[in-house]
DNA sequence: GGGTGTACGATTTTT
DNA sequence: TCGTACACCC
């Protein structure tokens, strides 16, 4: 060890608070090393006080440090800690996605292996939409052959590292796989001919390089002195392989994660990749952080037991200092709404009544989205602010893909798959005939959609079309113009772009006309991304200024013009899916499966719906693999609490349209009794069929004692609260207001939408308008 | 070419 | 029960 040439505060502050498992976490220099970090184990702390060592104390030069984690938002925690203990150099190291890292590498070599160095990244619809164009053109019957099925299988082939060929050789004659085979070349080809990957290609590509070319390989095998990767049991085989190969120069891997908490083997993360570490990489040092700092007592225990059941696992067992707190609280309810409303009452209890707690404390955990639609009810009933976490993500809605399209299109003319999703949005009169003749003809002779269309007057079978995708045409081409006109910041061009390509004016055409506020909503979102573009801006300004030292091949990728910067905000847009940073402080319940809730932690949860069949998962209790991994799921969801947990199960749920009756999950009846009080009825009783799994772990267990406060105790449930008034808007119905162009009008409706109201205005001599109040730019002339 | 009705189907999620 | 994708009809 080096650590005694260098001042010894700056060990001392990085060792600081440590326990002696967490520091010789820390302090491990040479060779690969495991760390088994157990839930609440203090990882992240480790992890960004063992990199700020190497720096400091190793005096490894940041930009020899790999640091790759699943999600953006963990980069983004990672980078600001690790800044926070070792200033701005910190910005020379690679820390951020396994996607994001591959595209820095493809981005610059990606040419060596037969794509255009630009090319485009495909969602997860576009993929869909892709594997659907192929089955017509095999022929193959959607009924037989369901889009996500043989997407899946694809998808899953992709992260195996199973090739066109491979998978067709394996498949043999097998009528299912066979054609799936075919479906597969026939996907890669059109993604080639796009000069597009999927996600999945761009581990998989990135591997395809490395693995190709000796000098990429061995410019950044030289490169990175150091690899870290978190979250290691969610890795996947190519992300195996990219760990892999991308450290075997100087040996130095370092990765962390836990067994107990491997939750997404359905999207092909393998858990050996964990638990056969040690055997990968020979000499390891495996280093397991057990002292719980999160839960209390009774909750880290009754985790404890629930997951000592699963047979895969590294034995470890959490233990904590603190005492051991309040008791689980389980209840069983009658159904659905019983089970919502002792969850609201519960909270309005600790909140209101007793002044104890905030909202942001509690956090409701379901296994299936579909339950958090009765929890929702409860809440708003009672007046309680919630928010819902997971749904639709920002970039996926229909409105953003819509306007990132047609940026696509402006820089990537040869885009054939943006082209077809905004050719006809808004409507130009261009139909799925005439869609179907241009991507024939574009086929035939061999050149994009976009060409065809610029040509549109040459080609005989587009007769009667021709004038509108001539139009078209030219209307990217004055979107690209404007592109290069320099006089635009990004955002001003989108809003330009959404006026231009007439989104906007479809929208509030759309809103005239229904009275959902469902355009309003999409208006709503268009002016999000224009916050997001100003910020985004704002991040490039920064990069950009001249007394920023980046190295070369980086500088290289920051955005010097308009055009540039349009290229990096829509590879954000593809890899980047969340917004919301900044409303982590908002004092509200929050709603979210336990998938959503990893990494997290709330001083009091409910895990609500812990009934068999649904947690576990019917599917899932078929296979031992799958129903370990359903335990590991609840493993997840108790060690989420700090101080306190409730499980809730019912008795008859109504699901889908249908009631059904439940029997209370095996993974509650593995918990101990001396760390739970029930209510409403006991977590024993009736049973489904014995169940191998648990009455093998479950030896002799003593009767359970009699409920002690039945839920009938009805008169504690408190009476609705009248919901909230909206946020006054500064319109309203009767104002006299001015128009920029339209003048002074009059106000006949006045509908608040978040920060903003959408207003009918009566202009005199041109007519009722709809619009948004801020975005047009009215102003008040008094009432 | 566009609008409307209906049948179907529905874990978990990130990139 | 609810959303949406597709078929059918004008």
């Amino acid at each position: 060890m080096t650590e005694g040439n260098n001042d010894k505060k700056v060990t001392d502050r990085l060792l600081h608070g440590l326990n002696p498992q967490q520091a010789e976490a820390v302090r491990h220099d040479q060779g690969p090393l495991l760390i088994l970090a157990g839930a609440g184990s203090g990882k992240t702390r480790v992890i960004t006080h063992r990199v700020a060592w190497l720096v400091r104390v190793l005096d490894v030069r940041p930009s020899a440090i790999l640091a790759i984690t699943f999600t953006n938002k963990a980069a983004s925690e990672m980078k600001s800690r690790i800044e926070d203990l070792i200033g701005s150099v910190s910005q020379y190291m690679w820390i951020g996605t396994f996607h994001a890292m591959m595209m820095r590498i493809l981005r610059r070599y990606a040419d060596r292996i037969g794509y255009d160095r630009s090319f485009a990244i495909i969602d997860s619809d576009d993929q869909q939409k892709v594997v659907k164009s192929c089955l017509a053109d095999l022929n193959l019957d959607e009924k037989t052959f369901a889009v996500k099925a043989v997407h899946s299988q694809i998808s899953a082939a992709k992260n195996a590292l199973i090739d066109v060929g491979a998978y067709e050789s394996q498949a043999g004659s097998d009528f299912f796989r066979s054609r799936v085979a075919q479906v597969y070349r026939c996907y890669q080809a059109k993604l080639k001919k796009n000069n597009s990957m999927d996600f999945d290609d761009i581990l998989v590509e990135a591997v395809r390089l490395l693995e190709s070319q000796p000098d990429v390989l061995a410019e950044y095998q030289e490169r990175f002195q150091y690899v870290l990767v978190d979250e290691y049991q969610d890795t996947n085989h190519a992300q195996y392989r990219l760990v892999r190969l991308l450290s075997e120069r100087h040996g130095n891997l370092c990765v962390v994660g836990d067994d107990d908490q491997s939750i997404y083997s359905f999207r092909g993360a393998n858990i050996q990749n964990i638990l056969d570490f040690e055997k990968d990489f020979k000499r390891c040092k495996v280093i397991k952080l057990e002292q719980n700092y999160r839960s209390t007592g009774n909750v880290l225990k009754a985790a404890n037991a629930v997951i000592r059941h699963n047979q895969g696992r590294k034995k470890k067992s959490l233990w904590t200092q603190s005492d051991d707190g309040e008791m689980i609280t389980f209840l069983r309810a009658e159904d659905q709404n019983e089970e919502g409303r002792y969850i609201a009452r519960e909270i309005e209890r600790q909140v209101s009544r007793l002044g104890r707690k905030t909202y942001r404390d509690f956090a409701v955990l379901y296994r299936l989205n579909a339950l958090s639609r009765s929890v929702e009810q409860a809440l708003r009933e009672q007046g309680i602010p919630y928010r819902i976490y997971g749904g639709t993500r920002f970039y996926d809605r229909k409105e953003i893909k819509d306007i990132l399209a047609y940026l696509r299109l402006v820089v990537m003319p040869d885009d054939n798959l943006s082209l077809e999703r905004v050719i006809n949005v808004p409507r130009r009169g261009i139909g799925s005939a005439t869609t179907d003749m241009l991507a024939a003809l574009a086929e035939r002779d061999g050149v994009s959609q976009m060409a065809v269309c610029q040509n549109a007057t040459r080609y005989p079978e587009l007769q009667r079309a021709a004038s509108r995708l001539t139009a078209f045409a030219s209307l990217i081409s004055q979107l690209g113009a404007g592109l290069d006109s320099e006089d635009k910041t990004l955002d001003q061009y989108l809003d330009w772009m959404e006026n231009e390509t007439g989104l906007i004016q479809e929208l509030l055409d759309q809103q005239q006309r229904i009275v959902s506020g469902d355009a309003l909503d999409r208006i709503e979102n268009l002016k999000e991304l224009l916050s997001d573009a100003v910020e985004f801006e704002n991040q490039v300004q920064r990069l950009a200024a001249p007394d920023e030292t980046l190295p070369p091949e980086e500088r290289a990728l920051v955005p010097a013009n308009l055009r540039e910067t349009v290229r990096a905000f829509l590879e954000r847009a593809a890899l980047y899916t969340e917004m919301d940073q900044d409303k982590d402080q908002d004092d509200v319940v929050r709603l979210l499966t336990i998938h959503s809730a990893k990494g997290l932690e709330f001083d009091t949860v409910f895990i609500v719906g812990a009934e068999e069949g649904l947690f576990p998962g019917y599917r899932s209790m078929g296979s031992q693999i799958e129903f370990e991994e359903e335990r590991r799921l609840a493993y997840v969801a108790m060690t989420r609490a700090r101080r306190k947990l409730h499980i809730t199960a019912t008795r008859s749920r109504l699901l889908f349209g249908q009631t059904q009756r439940y029997v209370v999950s095996p993974f509650v009846r593995e918990i101990p009794d001396e760390h739970v009080d029930e209510i409403g009825g006991s977590r024993e009783g009736e049973r489904s069929m014995p169940w191998s799994e648990t009455s093998q772990s479950l030896p002799g267990r003593p009767p359970i004692p009699a409920a002690r406060s039945p839920l009938a105790d009805a008169a504690a449930y408190m009476a609705p609260k009248p919901a909230q008034k909206a946020a006054s808007v500064h319109f309203s119905v009767g104002d006299k207001v001015e128009h920029p162009k339209f003048g002074i009008g009059r106000i006949l409706m006045a509908e608040p939408v978040a920060g903003d109201a959408i207003l009918q205005v009566e202009f005199k001599g041109v007519g009722t308008k709809r619009m948004l109040a801020k975005m047009a730019g009215l102003t008040r002339l008094g009432g």
